[in-house]
DNA sequence: GCCTATCGTGATG
DNA sequence: CATCACGATAGGC
């Protein structure tokens, strides 16, 4: 089984360069999620926004259809099925790794520890690994990675809050919320394959 | 590999 | 509020 060494980082290069995140305290029947599912190098991927801001980024998969994803996140908000403006450049970021030219907001809604978990998880550069464990520490509780792990795991806006960069601390890739196969290839397209 | 200590959440009453 | 079960954990042996 192959081994995953994780690196020092700083946050520079990283996707907390053209990313910020909003935390929605009342993300309510108010909110409308204008959702479009597209064709991506790793299968269906769902985008969906909430005005000008991205609040879903995510795999399509069998067993999950895209409208229950949406239901089962967001239970509260109704949604429509439209294609926005918005959606583009990130549709090019996961596609072609093309950064966005202008800053892409993210709303999400999450208690305090949550919003922690995500804004460290975009200071990782891509190609590069952390484990819940260090991730705990950077946020002064050493021993929390179990908790890392659950919001880790509840990230609703993936690729661009990259939690595919988070493994164990044995050195094994652990778990992800949309299949480990889909995690193996979002990493497989960001290292060496020849390592 | 198995066992156990631990943490943040959401569900439940 | 209090308690409980549940992990994408970590560390010891």
């Amino acid at each position: 089984m192959k081994k995953y060494i994780t690196a020092e980082y700083d946050g520079k290069n990283s996707n907390s360069e053209f990313i910020e995140l909003v935390n929605i305290e009342d993300i309510d029947t108010e909110c409308l999620i204008s959702y479009e599912t597209y064709d991506s190098r790793f299968g269906k991927l769902m985008i969906g926004s909430i005005g000008d801001s991205i609040c879903y980024v995510g795999f399509v998969t069998i067993e999950l259809s895209a409208e229950s994803e949406l239901k089962k996140r967001f239970p509260k908000i109704s949604f429509k099925k439209e294609t926005k403006e918005i959606h583009k450049p990130v549709l090019n970021f996961v596609e072609l790794g093309k950064v966005p030219e202008k800053k892409i907001y993210v709303c999400l809604k999450g208690t305090s520890f949550r919003i922690a978990v995500w804004n460290e998880l975009l200071k990782i550069p891509s190609g590069k690994f952390t484990t819940y464990g260090i991730i705990a520490s950077r946020l002064g509780n050493p021993k929390a990675s179990r908790g890392v792990g659950n919001a880790v795991g509840s990230n609703p806006v993936s690729i661009l809050i990259p939690c595919h960069r988070v493994i164990r601390g044995d050195g094994n890739l652990g778990g992800y919320y949309w299949g480990i196969d889909l995690k193996k290839m979002v990493i497989g397209t960001e290292i060496d394959i020849s390592e």
